[in-house]
DNA sequence: ATAAAAGTTAGGATATTTCCTAACTTTTAT
DNA sequence: ATAAAAGTTAGGAAATATCCTAACTTTTAT
């Protein structure tokens, strides 16, 4: 099975994703994203910050596989990828997975103490 | 309302939060206490790392409250917050929602779709 | 009472990240 | 034909992150 053959890729894809996450000027950017496409310049215009260094967060972005963008004559048209959280999601709801059923193991063990403290 | 007054401080927590997803010697981490608590030599044992480089990603995970920790004698013994997603999820959940809410989502989709299909 | 175990602290090397300015290319408007 | 607009590239400063070894403290076992 692909899933327990190489984790490498998808582990890399993972850092890449959530390290992208980690910094509020790049969610600034995806929620602005959430709500349309727009180009870099609009995208740009709430942060103040120099246009070179701001393409660098779309850089980590579109790395990420976050964002997709495609160049318009001289402007270049930002999106959100339409997958973009899967990976972050599906990795967080699996650990919650399996936290929650280990409590339900721990209950489990305590309803089995008491059963026997009844005895 | 608390949620427009000050958002920098959730911000800031989901940055540490994020960033400290965005490691896999961390993620392991995480993975491993999911299925239980466990002492800094348990969790460090399938790490090829020194004791303190160790350490250090225990630090950053308790610093974005995905962790906890107590010392008892000279062990420690860390666990999964309940809590530990939450945010993140709660996050991700929202973005999702709102992209999956744009009216011409679907209208993108399919002009994506052309696009791609008259490469 | 010593020694071993389990962490912790201090200090340092190297790489990566995050910002900047200056100069450049390509496209569009006058 | 020029100039302005929208990005892009190059190069560099400063901060942060990620690792290390050596030396130290506290607790437990012999």
């Amino acid at each position: 099975m692909l899933l327990l053959r190489d984790m490498s890729k998808y582990d890399s894809d993972l850092d890449l994703c959530f390290s992208a996450l980690g910094d509020p000027t790049r969610r600034r950017i995806l929620e602005r994203l959430a709500r349309g496409e727009a180009t870099v310049s609009e995208l740009a215009d709430p942060h103040d910050m120099a246009l070179p260094s701001f393409m660098e967060h779309l850089k980590k972005l579109e790395a990420a596989q976050l964002i997709t963008s495609k160049k318009q004559g001289r402007t270049r048209i930002c999106s959100l990828s339409p997958t973009a959280f899967v990976p972050a999601r599906d990795w967080l709801s699996e650990q919650s997975t399996i936290w929650e059923g280990r409590l339900d193991r721990f209950d489990d063990y305590i309803q089995t103490l008491m059963e026997e403290r009844n005895k």
